[in-house]
RNA sequence: GCGGGAGUGCCGGAGCGGUCAAACGGGUACGGCUAAGGACCGUAUGGCUUAGUGCCUACGCAGGUUCGAGUCCUGUCUCCCGCACCA
């Protein structure tokens, strides 16, 4: 009948070729409709994208049509692992893979009659783009926000690359939901996203976006306010030997580092300390040697702090194994490369120093060094004058040691005090919480055991212990490790506490996370879950330090508002029979309450007095013992009795009584309560305040932390302050100590970029010996991805020698490139900028492009990118606004989320499932116009939609019909009715579809087809046209040629409509006219049924003025009989029954013969 | 555990506090048009009732606000999604 497929083809051509969609910089107001460009996969393109890019392709028709200058590009996030992957099972190369996808891709989406500016296409795999890649990694460089660092990083077997923390799902590569991430320790490429933490979180308010994805973002960069508090962590230093070996040159010994063995000594550990080694000026090592052997003493747990040529000395005597010392700290080390004492110039002042090579011959064995010797640090002074600092790090890179480099006081560290060798042996450590509130009943630390520098402070004694932890933590799935208990282990060392000064534990533990705050958490068992299971599976102190605060909120005692609080002082006395598991409840007989006894605590009263009297009183008992205090507990309510409000501030007690020894209780007593004795289980019935219930808990023993806030005991000078004040009273004290601060915390990590995979962009760095980390040159930009590489293990790249090796551009010595690539997500978090200016070969973009498009006003994707391309691009957007590249702060301003397509089985459309149905197949069958239209008339574009075949007949029989209804329609005249109904439906379809409300507006479409008769003007038939086109766009410009016009359909201005002709008299008369047609069948059916009458002819007998909404012809096709309309008033009106009579506005009567 | 969203006829899904037995589409049934139709057109599709009427039962469940609730509020159940030991 249709051929679908030649319109098709017809028009997609024209449109091509006379590039119909083409956009330039103008004068008009612009409009940006951007989808998020896919990767494209090998399998091509199926209904599911058809979905996608038909919600944008309508919106980009419809804006246009209104009149704006709309940009539409399309482009292809071309780089990444599948293709890399795909390419090496196919064993074809990745780049001739995802080329051929895109051609696939770019034919298919013609074939969608998607109406894209087709001459801004990007490619993000292209060295055109990526170039650019590379030159805004060098300028985040330059501006600081980028840098190299070891960390703990989440790492894919699968991938066989390191994923950024985006990118793990549930403890899993996003990619392979089946592939554990690992956590592996390596040197990698971050982008520092957490410096703009603050303003991704402050602008998602400027967005308008759905809600869930803004509080998805804000719950990813996950600000919290609290306080940092500095704690002293240092090892048991008691009983420890300590040897200060100082050697060489001028400084004398008694003024070497008095302060430090003051430090130790204080805190118990033995310093000996040695003068300068003999003979100095020539020195030598035997002599040496024997003199240090048999002055000191040296043993597995000897911490030896080594000065200048005591350095080298230590070495050497490791080196023999002669000695076995726990720790070596290695302070200002001259530790000269062997070519440099060789040359004679071993120290950057040049000056020969002969003496040195007596004994630096660098004939240290390395092994036997890290076998004798549990840990060593290098401290070395950032301003050294003599020993340049690559040197002592090569020594640490063969130890494997840690180097620390920091300024000293004073050259050498020879300062009256060196904070830096101090924290290498007491280390001060910030931890974040917000809770300074339990500062008071911090019992114990816990370390990450995932933490780098978690070796830095386990001791001797406890590192085979850490270790076996750490192995059995390894051997457990990150997954496990959720549901895993809170386990731990005491690393050795312990903290001092800020404000008590008692020493606690450190451990190291599995549920603490390395990368949030410092890694190290301040445990209160008593506050918090985690802590409080840790501190009973390891046998922990708890302390109390935040007592309860209840307000009652329901009947009975609810605080009633507005009533000042009446403090006072209560027991509540919990009282067990003397032989049975029973305890005393009272049940008050004037209201509705069951309690504990409970009563005020007069002046001069302690607790356990006042308890005794109101047990006396209460019950007559006269032997209760107490058993446990419980502390205290405050409670809000409305004392029903007194009628006032009650901030009760009442001790727990518990007693047993001895013996049922009684005493008469007064007759005052007996009218208030009752006793009742009751076991556990009644009383948690029974108990109806808060306060009470809190009570039996703690009888309980419930395992569990109080966490919410309350009011501090066992807090020294802060008790009785409400969390509240606590928190800002006690961060004020730490501030005046200088050892806290207030500070906030983000969730946001930093992004680590660097991907150990072939397919990205390359990372333009070299690294140099000489020179060291080298940034690529702009002008030798881009670093291009070479074709001949070999996959199989490692880093591809590195297996191409002519990629990696390169001359250093600044020494031109022989270099090595970077081999790691960047994160594809870097690609996508400017490509938006580069459709403003595609072709650019000078920049990026040109700035003045960009301020004439950006923000993309429409962005359109899925929800899955929430927390990571769309926060990426949002970064990269302020980063390069603060660097001078665009002029705004936010790219996309407006985001909508379309649903997904279901296939017919219900599950989401996918190649790997087997459930695609592909768009050439329905084209053949239905046309892509009927497609369009049945993806969008089912559901809302935002939620998901399921693929039906058969559904789809529904919209074919709509576009058949309106093929029908435009070739046979009589132009002519419209009739009043139809262009009120046309107006309207203007009207409503055009907010429909600003609104993304597709589906309404193909209702109100269909509706409005539905009224139009035979005869109709040109005007007004080219208006629904229109209407229809951004959905239908083939079939409409095919029809729209074919009453006669010669431009494109897809130019014309959207219809305007006219208020004043919407008459809502035409749609009372639809209505109306609907209603009769159902009186009519209604009637026949009754008829029928009742009296099997079977009548042939209609009369209705419609009030005169309103006869002319009742047209005859078509109320014969509506009820398929003969109808015949009169006006009430006509004279010769055929009306045997006179029904005429009942006829009422809007309601014709009827008569059936 | 925290956060977000949703529960409406056989199905997909519409539903400004009143005009809702519930749009539109699909399915199903019946009828018409036809040589025939899986094409097209019409009717029906909670129950009872009626010459075009009226009533009842219905929007997960239970309450509440209101003259009036599918629509607002509270609680509860179920489902979906996101984050998850964040100190």
């Amino acid at each position: 009948m249709v051929d679908f497929s030649k319109i098709e083809k017809k028009w997609q051509k024209r449109w091509e070729q006379k590039k119909v969609f083409k956009v330039k910089e103008n004068n008009k107001k612009k409009f940006y409709v951007l989808e998020m460009f896919p990767y494209p996969s090998g399998s091509g393109l199926h209904m599911g994208h058809a979905f996608n890019y038909t919600i944008g392709d309508i919106y980009s028709r419809f804006k246009r049509m209104m009149g704006f200058n709309v940009l539409y590009p399309m482009g292809y996030d071309s780089f990444g692992l599948p293709a890399e992957n795909a390419a090496i099972l196919a064993k074809e190369h990745p780049k001739k893979f995802t080329e051929n996808s895109i051609k696939n891709f770019i034919r298919q989406q013609k074939e969608l009659g998607l109406s894209y500016d087709w001459d801004r296409l990007l490619m993000t795999h292209t060295p055109e783009y990526y170039k650019w890649n590379q030159y805004f990694f060098l300028k985040f460089l330059e501006n600081g926000l980028v840098y190299k660092s070891k960390a703990s990083v989440n790492w894919c077997s699968k991938c066989d690359t390191v994923l950024a923390n985006e990118q793990v799902h549930n403890g899993k590569c996003w990619r392979h939901k089946d592939t554990d991430v690992e956590t592996k320790q390596l040197e990698q490429w971050f982008i520092k996203t957490t410096k703009y933490a603050d303003e991704l979180l402050k602008d998602i308010e400027k967005l308008q976006w759905s809600e869930r994805i803004k509080i998805m973002q804000e719950n990813w960069i996950g600000k919290s306010y609290g306080t940092e508090i500095e704690f002293e962590i240092f090892e048991d230093v008691k009983d420890k030997e300590f040897v200060f070996l100082h050697a060489y040159g001028d400084s004398s010994k008694d003024a070497f580092w008095l302060w430090l063995r003051k430090e130790i000594e204080n805190k118990g550990g033995r310093v000996s300390f040695s003068p300068d080694l003999p003979n100095t000026n020539n020195p030598q090592y035997k002599e040496q040697s024997e003199f240090v052997l048999n002055n000191y003493n040296f043993n597995e747990n000897s911490i030896v702090i080594g000065h200048s040529l005591g350095n080298i000395l230590m070495m050497k005597l490791l080196s023999s194994g002669r000695i076995k010392i726990g720790k070596l700290i290695m302070v200002a080390p001259p530790l000269p490369t062997k070519e440099r004492i060789i040359s004679g110039k071993a120290f950057i002042d040049n000056k020969p120093r002969p003496a040195l090579s007596n004994y630096c011959d660098w004939k240290f064995d390395f092994n036997k060094i890290k076998e004798n010797v549990r840990q060593i640090f290098i401290l070395v002074d950032k301003n050294d004058h003599i020993v340049p600092i690559n040197q002592p790090m090569e020594i640490a890179n063969k130890l494997e040691a840690q180097i620390i480099t920091a300024m000293g006081n004073k050259t050498h560290y020879n300062g009256e005090k060196e904070e830096e060798v101090l924290n290498l042996l007491f280390r001060k450590w910030k931890i974040f919480t917000t809770r300074p509130d339990t500062l008071f009943g911090v019992t114990f630390m816990v370390i990450s055991a995932q933490h780098p520098r978690l070796h830095e402070i386990v001791t001797k004694e406890q590192k085979k212990e850490v270790d076996n932890f750490l192995r059995k933590i390894k051997s457990t799935k990150k997954e496990d490790i959720e549901k895993l208990d809170k386990e731990g282990v005491f690393t050795g060392s312990y903290a001092l506490h800020p404000l008590t000064n008692q020493k606690i534990p450190v451990y190291a533990g599995n549920f603490v996370i390395a990368e949030y705050g410092s890694g190290m958490v301040m445990a209160v068992p008593a506050h918090d879950q985690r802590d409080f299971e840790f501190a009973k599976k390891y046998n922990l102190k708890i302390v109390n330090v935040i007592e309860p605060v209840y307000s009652q909120d329901t009947e009975p005692g609810k605080i009633v508002d507005g009533l000042p609080f009446d403090h006072r002082d209560a027991i509540i006395a919990i009282v067990k029979h003397w032989s049975e598991e029973k305890y005393i409840g009272l049940k008050w007989k004037k209201v509705v309450w069951g309690t504990f006894i409970t009563g005020g605590i007069e002046k001069n009263q302690t607790p356990e007095e006042a308890a005794k009297i109101e047990i006396e009183e209460e019950t007559g008992y006269l032997n209760p013992k107490l058993i446990k205090d419980f502390g205290r507990v405050h409670g809000r309510f409305y004392h029903v009795p007194k009628k006032i409000n009650r901030f009760a501030h009442a001790h727990v007690l518990y007693f047993e009584l001895q013996n049922s020894k009684q005493k008469n209780i007064s007759e005052a007593e007996k009218e208030i309560h009752e006793i009742k004795w009751l076991n556990l289980k009644e009383l948690e019935k029974f108990l109806t305040p808060t306060t009470h219930k809190h009570a039996l808990r703690m009888l309980n023993c419930t395992q569990e932390a109080y966490v919410d806030e309350g009011i501090l005991t066992n807090s020294e000078k802060f008790n009785g302050l409400n969390s509240e004040e606590a928190k800002i009273k006690i961060t004020k004290e730490l501030e005046n100590k200088k050892i806290g601060k207030l500070t906030v915390n983000y969730k946001l990590r930093d992004w680590l970029i660097s991907r150990q995979r072939y397919w990205g962009t390359p990372i333009p760095i070299i690294y140099c010996d000489s020179c060291g980390i080298i940034p690529v040159q702009e002008k030798d930009l881009p670093v291009k991805l070479p074709d001949k590489v070999k996959f199989g293990k490692g880093n591809p790249l590195t297996t191409n020698k002519k990629f990696l090796n390169v001359k250093c551009p600044r020494c031109k010595k022989n270099a090595k490139r970077e081999t790691d690539t960047m994160d594809t997500f870097f690609d996508s978090s400017w490509y938006f900028l580069r459709y403003c200016d595609n072709k650019n070969n000078k920049k990026p973009f040109d700035t003045m492009k960009t301020n004439y498009w950006m923000p993309v006003d429409q962005y359109i994707g899925g929800a899955e990118h929430a927390c990571m391309h769309l926060i990426y691009a949002r970064f990269f957007t302020k980063a390069l606004r603060n660097m001078g590249y665009v002029n705004i702060d936010e790219p996309f301003i407006k985001l909508f989320n379309q649903g997904m397509l279901h296939g017919e089985d219900g599950f989401v459309m996918s190649k790997s499932r087997g459930n695609v149905v592909l768009p050439e197949a329905v084209s053949k069958e239905y046309g892509i116009d009927t497609a369009r239209l049945f993806l969008i008339s089912g559901a809302a574009p935002d939620k998901d939609m399921e693929w039906s075949s058969k559904g789809i007949d529904g919209s074919l029989r709509f576009v058949r019909r309106l093929i029908d209804y435009v070739s046979n329609v009589k132009m002519g005249k419209t009739s009043r009715k139809v262009e009120s109904k046309l107006n309207k439906t203007i009207k409503d379809v055009t907010q429909d579809i600003e609104e993304f409300k597709y589906n309404l507006a193909i209702i109100k479409i269909r509706d409005l087809f539905d009224s139009l008769e035979n005869e109709i003007s040109k005007k007004d038939l080219e208006k629904f046209l229109k209407l229809i086109h951004p959905f239908c766009p083939h079939i409409t410009e095919e029809l729209w040629e074919k009453i006669g016009n010669k431009k494109f359909l897809s130019l014309e201005k959207w219809p305007e409509y006219d208020e004043s002709k919407i008459d809502i008299k035409f749609e009372q008369a639809e209505k109306s006219f609907n209603n009769l047609v159902s009186d009519i069948t209604n009637v026949i059916n009754v008829m029928k049924e009742k009296q099997g009458k079977e009548f042939s002819k209609v009369y209705v007998y419609s009030l005169p003025n309103e006869v002319n909404n009742y047209n005859s012809k078509e109320l014969s096709i509506k009820v398929n009989k003969d109808v015949i309309v009169y006006s009430v008033s006509d004279k010769n009106k055929y009306d045997p029954e006179n029904k005429s009579k009942k006829a009422k506005p809007g309601k014709p009567a009827i008569f059936l013969e």
